[in-house]
RNA sequence: GGGCAGAUACCCAAGUGGCCAAAGGGGCCUGACUGUAAAUCAGGUGGCUUAUGCCUUCGAAGGUUCGAAUCCUUCUCUGCCCA
């Protein structure tokens, strides 16, 4: 028999860090009612890779699942290859059923990484879309009108400037909602920007006949940059795959104004530890960083993990050392000897254009790892013999090391 | 179906026969400062073992010209208006 807390100790976890409920006293009663609740989440696998913004709305999913609900994940393959056009203002390109196949298996163990996956009820949109005719299409669509799709805000800001809008985008929203009737959702969570989405599943339902899911929105979170929403295309995104030592950094380059959102969408730390972390009078901001990536970097790779990447971070970048392990180069020299830039363009694999420019910034320098003795390179095409390089470390910029080979 | 406008580098956007590898802004990269924060300053941002050189790039393909992002033709795509 499964028990439950009360409904104020669930709400708190639960709506952690949410910023809309609708509707909150629907949400009362489907906790009232002490069962496990069907709540669900989609994911798109329109690229191989989760990241840190994919995981807020997991995380709350965890919650669920900790108070004891039935969280059902939607792999939606389909929609995938349609592209959901939220938050977006242009089309995306659409994904052919291979690459949404190859991206849905690696989403499944990054899940597993925030989610108790033996709990988890996984589910393909596919799975009911495959098996529809255009006609229950047609009927599907006749369920919406134009006017109340471009009620969407980025629809309707694409309309006004007279930016294309395909149909099949409009037909997005209708395949997120028609998920949630195929599963009998009784909440479905998502990003404010799927705010629209998530209302059309609760319209379908009750078109249905089936009582209406509860929408619980959460904040976007801000990417590296601090200002564009996380995302792997803008290159702001910390990927649940990327290696310890890199996801610690990359939290540590995060402007310090994002730290609150990212404690409290991305840990579990509570309240009053909140205040005292974030309040630069008692911690130092650089200190409540590197606890902040200790924190993620721990869920994801493990404490062992997250420890060792603080000691490469502080190391590396605080105490100016070489890092623990370094990708080796194998430099292969002609006549015994090669010129910076083609160095430079080998061992950091940039073009030669590229190369140059580094060098010539000042961005490219020999080390060597005992004396901790260094040579910055000037000149794009100076000679190195391999005297120059044998057992010493190219650095490339901030955080690039080589260990170089002479071969 | 008809008319009009448009497609320029990662994004926005200037350029309407040579001085265009293409202004400006954003982003990004490098350096200085620093806490791999913010702010600021300086430089860079197609490729080629750097060259007053060559190659590729202004939606695509052809054409005119000594020379085309710029002119012509066809095509593709987008928006607006009319039907």
């Amino acid at each position: 028999m499964q028990t439950f807390a009360t409904v104020d100790d669930q709400l708190k976890t639960l709506l952690r860090g949410a910023v809309d409920v609708l509707d909150r006293r629907e949400l009362v009663d489907l906790l009232r009612a002490r069962r496990p609740l069907r709540v669900k989440l989609g994911v798109d696998p329109s690229s191989p890779d989760l990241h840190l913004g994919h995981t807020v709305q997991m995380r709350r999913l965890r919650a669920f699942q900790d108070a004891g609900h039935q969280a059902v994940l939607i792999i939606g393959d389909y929609t995938a290859m349609v592209g959901d056009p939220s938050g977006k203002n242009k089309t995306r390109p659409q994904l052919t059923h291979e690459e949404v196949e190859r991206n849905a298996q690696t989403y499944l163990d990054q899940a597993g990484k925030v989610l108790d996956v033996s709990k988890l009820e996984i589910r393909r949109n596919g799975e009911w879309f495959s098996k529809m005719s255009f006609m229950d299409v047609l009927r599907l669509c006749a369920r919406t009108t134009v006017s109340q799709l471009l009620e969407r805000e980025d629809f309707h800001a694409r309309f006004n400037g007279e930016q294309p809008i395909s149909l099949h985008e409009f037909v997005y929203p209708l395949m997120q909602g028609w998920d949630s009737v195929m599963i009998k959702a009784d909440i479905e969570l998502g990003g404010t920007d799927q705010l629209f989405n998530l209302l059309m599943g609760r319209k379908l339902q009750e078109q249905e006949g089936q009582p209406r899911q509860v929408c619980i929105t959460g904040p976007i979170i801000a990417g590296l940059d601090g200002d564009q929403k996380m995302s792997k295309s803008l290159g702001n995104a910390v990927g649940l795959r990327d290696e310890p030592n890199d996801m610690f950094g990359k939290v540590m380059s995060i402007p310090d104004r994002l730290m609150q959102s990212w404690f409290t969408l991305l840990t579990r730390e509570s309240e009053d530890r909140l205040a005292t972390l974030l309040d630069p009078a008692q911690t130092h901001p650089r200190e409540a960083k590197l606890a902040l990536a200790h924190l993620i970097t721990a869920e994801l790779h493990g404490p062992q993990a997250a420890a060792a990447g603080r000691e490469h971070f502080i190391g590396t970048f605080s105490r100016g050392e070489l890092p623990a392990d370094m990708p080796e180069a194998v430099v292969n020299l002609t006549d015994g000897a090669i010129a910076a830039h083609a160095l430079v363009r080998d061992a950091h694999k940039v073009s030669g254009a590229e190369s140059r420019r580094l060098i010539q910034q000042g961005g490219a320098k020999l080390i060597q790892p005992d004396t901790g003795d260094e040579f910055v390179l000037k000149d794009p095409n100076a000679t190195l013999t391999r005297d120059d390089l044998q057992g010493r470390v190219l650095k490339v910029g901030k955080r690039n090391f080589y260990r170089l080979r002479p071969a």
